[in-house]
DNA sequence: CAACTATATTACTATATAGTAATATTTGAA
DNA sequence: TTCAAATATTACTATATAGTAATATAGTTG
């Protein structure tokens, strides 16, 4: 017998319901919103003027982040407030920045090799 | 004056790169093939076996984490062997997956309504 | 109501890429 | 060498989707 497993073992399902989340966090665009909604709940107009992009893109992707439930979404009059709906998004972003981080060194020297 | 800020101010590269880490865990093979590296390195062909694709493509795919840095490679013999990495990965796929576990009794009694 | 603002949706284009089949390369053994 | 096994690469197809421009919808105010 092996050493018990430190790892679960996860159906394809599961696998694939992962994926999914990390898919949605795999856009530049729509990180860089969720970046912006680490600071607290925006709106439509706000987000715009903030990134580079159109109004059109903009409440796209933010359907896009809805519909994976990343993001609450909630209307005040004119106005359409988004908010992160799952504060593990903030701890994985923190995870990978931590480890681009250590790597900075690493990849600095490595461009500086030849 | 606000509270100070509990979220990292990063730069558009930084949120670029974040993204990118995601997007490479953001396939259902890719993560499967994470998932199996998790229970030790695998070859190829133990790969191709495991999972349900072509060779090709589980040599690409393998290529493409490589790239990004989240497996290694070494050659022994005729088998090229690949391994997680960045131990990160797991904490990802543990954040993730405590997530969807969570939102598992919601999403069931959603589904029971009506 | 009409006019206005904010957001969502639609139709479209262009691009990226997962997967495949076939072939090439690498390595070890006879 | 020649052969066989393991892996990588190439060329290709099909699909998904980010972004855009234009339009539609929802809500507010006069």
């Amino acid at each position: 017998m092996e050493a018990t497993q430190t790892h679960p073992n996860l159906s394809d399902a599961a696998l694939e319901a992962i994926a999914n989340r990390f898919k949605l966090m795999g856009d530049p665009t729509r990180i860089k919103i969720l970046h912006q909604l680490m600071g607290g709940e925006k709106n439509v107009t706000d987000l715009v003027a903030r990134l580079g992009t159109t109004q059109g893109n903009i409440s796209k992707q933010l359907g896009i982040l809805a519909g994976g439930g990343l993001v609450s979404r909630s209307r005040r009059g004119l106005n359409v407030f988004y908010a992160i709906a799952d504060p593990s998004i903030v701890t994985l972003c923190e995870t990978v920045c931590a480890n681009l981080e250590s790597h900075h060194e690493q990849k600095a020297s490595s461009l500086r090799r030849r």
